[in-house]
DNA sequence: GGCTACATGTAAGCGGTTACATGATTTA
DNA sequence: TAAATCATGTAACCGCTTACATGTAGCC
């Protein structure tokens, strides 16, 4: 697919930054929707760069460090322009380990299996309430041209998610509860 | 992660079946929630076999043709009992393009993005209508220790994670249809 | 006889993670 | 002066996809 291409480009579209930047950025901005180390992150600045979408200069931070500020260049914007306009096939699988898990669980207790369910929701809840912190900060729904209309958009669809996990996951519980003895 | 090994001892614990069989399975039955090609599977079921997990006896079909029938080993049964009991932490990111793409999408016209949401809701509202047609199959609920019942749930699962992804995109598409001027 | 499905493998390459490796700057 | 953070890279390995490769069985 060459994803990662196609954030960093976004990134860079937003504003100049550095590979460090943009690992932090991963860590914490697209956490939700996207993620990748620094150690994948520096070979594609390198191969984006003698691609000529992106470009850099050195910035010296205290006496000797040197700082490789990335922008991206016409030709980079064109691409990423283009790409953002692609309208993208679904993933046909959403590989999902506990479903696979809850899909064999007849294989187990079913107070086994109980115990799984309940875990899980624990975790999506704590994920939720996490995600619904960070709502907070929009505590007026942004103008629709602005970068944070965007933000608010994705951040809405993790938390819708994470919402219809939890309620599955307890619905999960009460039908293996009511059901007990059949 | 090693997830693949599971999938198959799983799969083995219910029945015996061959590796043709198996990607069979991965293509239609797991397949909201796990896949794998026979290029993946062939090299794992040798991997297992000399692993001790599973065995295979030779079965001729027609006059000629040799299939591996696998099953599981004791080994096997139990490798995968202790999985299957394992209360996995749920993975940080969900890698969504789509959802990238709307990310960045304040750097595209206001029309775009919507025809994009649309494109989007459309295609998840067809897979929608097509998992809503596999649960007619359960005309009753199974029982709670039958494989029909965990069946059932993941069935569930992956509707209601459809039906929250589609009414996302309603609100999105709503949204910006709404506040078009601001 | 021809098509589809059955059946089993290998090879190249991509995307990604973990670990290895190094050094400067800032802050407590 | 020690620790945390900033900053940039490489190497080995794993999981997975695409393509290559071959041949049989059943059905119309």
């Amino acid at each position: 697919m060459g994803t990662l291409k196609y954030a960093i480009l976004g990134l860079l579209n937003r504003r100049s930054m550095t590979g460090y930047d943009m690992t932090k950025e991963f860590e914490t901005t697209l956490f939700e929707f996207w993620s990748a180390k620094h150690s994948q992150i520096y070979p594609e600045l390198k191969y984006l760069t003698e691609a000529g979408l992106i470009e850099y200069k050195i910035e010296i931070a205290g006496s000797v460090l040197e700082k490789k500020l990335y922008s991206i260049t016409e030709a980079g914007r064109k691409d990423f322009q283009q790409w953002e306009l692609l309208q993208h096939k679904i993933k046909p699988t959403h590989k999902d380990e506990f479903r696979l898990q809850l899909f064999f669980s007849d294989s187990i207790a079913p107070e086994r299996r109980l115990s799984l369910l309940q875990s899980q929701l624990q975790e999506h809840q704590e994920r939720l309430e996490h995600l619904r912190n960070n709502l907070q900060k929009f505590s007026v729904l942004p103008p629709v041209q602005q970068t944070e209309f965007s933000d608010y958009l994705v951040l809405l669809g993790a938390i819708m998610r994470e919402e219809s996990c939890c309620s599955w996951l307890e619905t999960c519980i009460r039908l293996c509860l009511e059901r007990k003895d059949m």
